[in-house]
DNA sequence: GAGGCAATTATTGTCAACAATCGATATTGA
DNA sequence: TCAATATCGATTGTTGACAATAATTGCCTC
């Protein structure tokens, strides 16, 4: 078998279907369930399930099963500090090493991010704009580093996801554009102010009235390939 | 049965070893060592294993089992960048919002540090200095910071064990008066710089050769109570 | 009809036996 | 003597059955 990474697979599909808001906060997996969708035995989905809980993307409650984590306020207070924190730090890294190639591909990502904006599809906009943090992020090298903003921004998908605002999307948008521009001038202090700012506005744009609970199809959701 | 905490005291007590050097870089956890050594059941113990592998504290070999993870230079390097990132915030948080009996309690933890300087036991200097920097970040009361920065400092504690030389810490211990007057004064701006300046004493005390492997006394190393 | 209590059920937690795998050792041939 | 190889042993990976637990449902009493 050339397993041993199977249950990263899997764990990244649960990640990717947080992502985008299929699965909603709140959202149990029972473990027999995941266990047939996918044909692994159970032991292999309680793996996958631990690893998600230390990731804080699902709660794991004794004798009870797995939920998909549903942060409070004070959480979202916290995830967005600390992704200031580090993010300005990337920013700055980036800006000072990015080379035109990797910059050109940004860009690319940015008019991607932009297209599902005009789209309208809230979930996709918060996936878009995950994957270009992430991506930016990744051009400062630093494991460590990226690995601690990961987490971060999952948390930020289900929280922006839970109390995201239409516009709140719409209102931090308007920085990315000029945050390019300033990475391409090389101007790290002030892209680093402006990527603090951006994370500014989406935090201030959370509504902290929840949705109310959706209900999903579990097993189509969880059977889906990617 | 009050278990579910279980798992957490096992990791606990895995992390406590790492921290003070009791389990160095490379030791082999068998499964079935560990099963009797603590009387539980293999099934928990590879959970904790699993846990303690997301945390990069050990690292799982398929088919081969645990080892104590050795961290490598450019990851050293990593690591100490993210944590003059986080810590250089926190620090910065804490100055602004410290109360008189908090900062009474780092300077204890600081008199305990020194003690345990002149006392010469290289170990226990590491996990005075590890228990400090955590006691710092929690005031900032945040805890996403706190839980980046914990895996840092924990991944810290290894690095050191393994590149530490005798007088990393003596340089760096320097700082940490010159630390808490300019915390206690409110100087936010200046301790945070005194922080970042401690980091890089650390890391640039660095030996890059790695100790002679030491042969471990497994049994009595995890049987300890604490 | 409402509230509380008890049996039921669905789900997770635990366990021990079995299978698969890798490394080491011993053996054989040149 | 050295190298290549096959066998062996120790350790981990896997599986299914069983036990424990908490929510749910239905029932009984008030």
């Amino acid at each position: 078998m050339d397993e041993g990474t199977i249950e990263d697979a899997l764990a990244a599909r649960v990640r990717s279907a947080v992502s985008d808001g299929r699965l909603p906060p709140g959202t149990k997996l029972p473990e027999e369930l995941l266990a047939e969708q996918w044909s692994v035995n159970r032991a292999r989905i309680r793996t996958v399930l631990q690893r998600l809980s230390f990731e804080d993307l699902v709660e794991l409650k004794r004798n009870r099963g797995a939920f998909i984590a549903t942060p409070g306020i004070k959480e979202a207070r916290d995830v967005f500090e600390a992704r200031r924190v580090i993010e300005r730090v990337t920013t700055e890294i980036v800006t000072r090493t990015i080379l035109t190639p990797q910059l050109n591909a940004l860009k690319a990502r940015l008019d991607d991010r932009e297209r599902t904006f005009l789209h309208g599809n809230r979930q996709q906009a918060i996936a878009s704009i995950s994957a270009f943090h992430r991506s930016l992020a990744a051009l400062a090298h630093n494991e460590s580093l990226a690995q601690a903003l990961e987490r971060l921004i999952l948390r930020s998908a289900l929280i922006l996801g839970l109390y995201g605002t239409a516009d709140t999307f719409a209102r931090a948008s308007a920085h990315y554009g000029t945050l390019l521009d300033e990475i391409e001038r090389g101007e790290s202090i002030v892209a680093a102010r402006t990527m603090e700012r951006c994370l500014f506005t989406l935090e201030k744009g959370l509504d902290l009235r929840p949705d109310a609970p959706r209900d999903v199809d579990l097993a189509r959701v969880i059977g889906q390939v990617a």
